[in-house]
DNA sequence: TTGTGTTTTATTGCCTCC
DNA sequence: GGAGGCAATAAAACACAA
């Protein structure tokens, strides 16, 4: 338990209990002022204050007896114990709030510098189809004519799976941003986050928003969590042309996985 | 000394709970 | 309906550069 006298103790002869009373040439007026015109705002002396703290320490809230006590043990009015302490909990809310968001801050660029390596990972591999189909096309070239037909087939079928390939990783991506973003909102224990942000920070996963750069109110957003839905996936372009996005494409490349988080596609479309 | 920004104390009005 | 909490705000006290 905290006492007033411990405290006060302690900081004797670095400052009085009241303000006043260290300022050795007016003191009589001082004195005189605070006690005849109590409406004039005075600040608590160091040791009030200390005490204060120390209190708040152990408990943030006051109950009536408490602050009666505290109140005869500080030398101050119960309602101005009252108002020190809910001063001194906005105080704290707002010291919380700063925290959270620096908490926030950083995991928001661990994600992002996610993002940039995911994108970087995915253009290359871009790259590798590319030059693969070019080849593929050199080939067929080199034949002939005579097997024409079969060839185009073969180089279609090749076209495909790596089509595939590339889009189930986009898929992978998309799917943890569906965790991400559908999960519930930061909440509050003990002035705590608890963000599904913040656990996903520490894993590996990253979204697709889009092919080109964000811009910067869509940076804006992704950093206060109201990022739009991005544009569709380039991994499906032929169900652009069908214009019925309601339910997840039957030929993704769940590989006869079962498609349980229909959340994603309603998100994605 | 003074102007200005920050901190601290206190008030007001609204809301919730019992 | 009263008590207590909170957000917003006022105003005094304080810090500090110019």
């Amino acid at each position: 338990m905290v006492s007033f006298e411990d405290v006060n103790r302690a900081n004797r002869g670095s400052r009085s209990f009241f303000r006043a009373l260290d300022q050795e040439e007016n003191g009589d007026e001082d004195l005189d002022e605070y006690f005849h015109h109590p409406e004039k705002k005075r600040r608590l002396t160091v040791d009030q204050v200390q005490f204060l703290e120390k209190s708040f320490e152990v408990e943030n809230k006051l109950e009536p007896e408490r602050k009666i006590q505290l109140a005869k043990e500080v030398g101050l009015q119960p309602r101005q114990v009252a108002i020190w302490f809910q001063n001194r909990r906005a105080r704290w809310k707002t010291k919380q709030l700063e925290k959270d968001y620096d908490a926030l801050q950083a995991s928001f660029n661990s994600l992002k510098a996610d993002y940039d390596n995911l994108l970087k990972e995915k253009d290359k591999l871009k790259q590798e189809v590319v030059q693969l189909t070019d080849k593929l096309l050199v080939k067929e070239k080199e034949k002939g004519n005579s097997e024409e037909p079969q060839q185009k087939l073969v180089v279609a079928e090749q076209e495909s799976k790596v089509s595939m390939a590339v889009g189930c990783k986009q898929e992978d991506m998309s799917s943890a941003k569906s965790d991400i973003f559908d999960s519930e909102s930061p909440h509050y224990t003990d002035g705590v986050v608890h963000s599904s942000l913040l656990e996903a920070a520490d894993s590996s996963y990253a979204f697709e928003p889009e092919q080109s750069d964000l811009s910067q109110d869509e940076e804006d957003n992704l950093s206060k969590g109201l990022l739009h839905p991005p544009p569709i996936p380039y991994i499906f372009p032929k169900l652009e042309d069908d214009g019925d996005y309601s339910d997840p494409p039957a030929t993704s490349c769940n590989f006869g996985f079962p498609l349980e988080d229909h959340a994603f596609w309603s998100w994605a479309y």
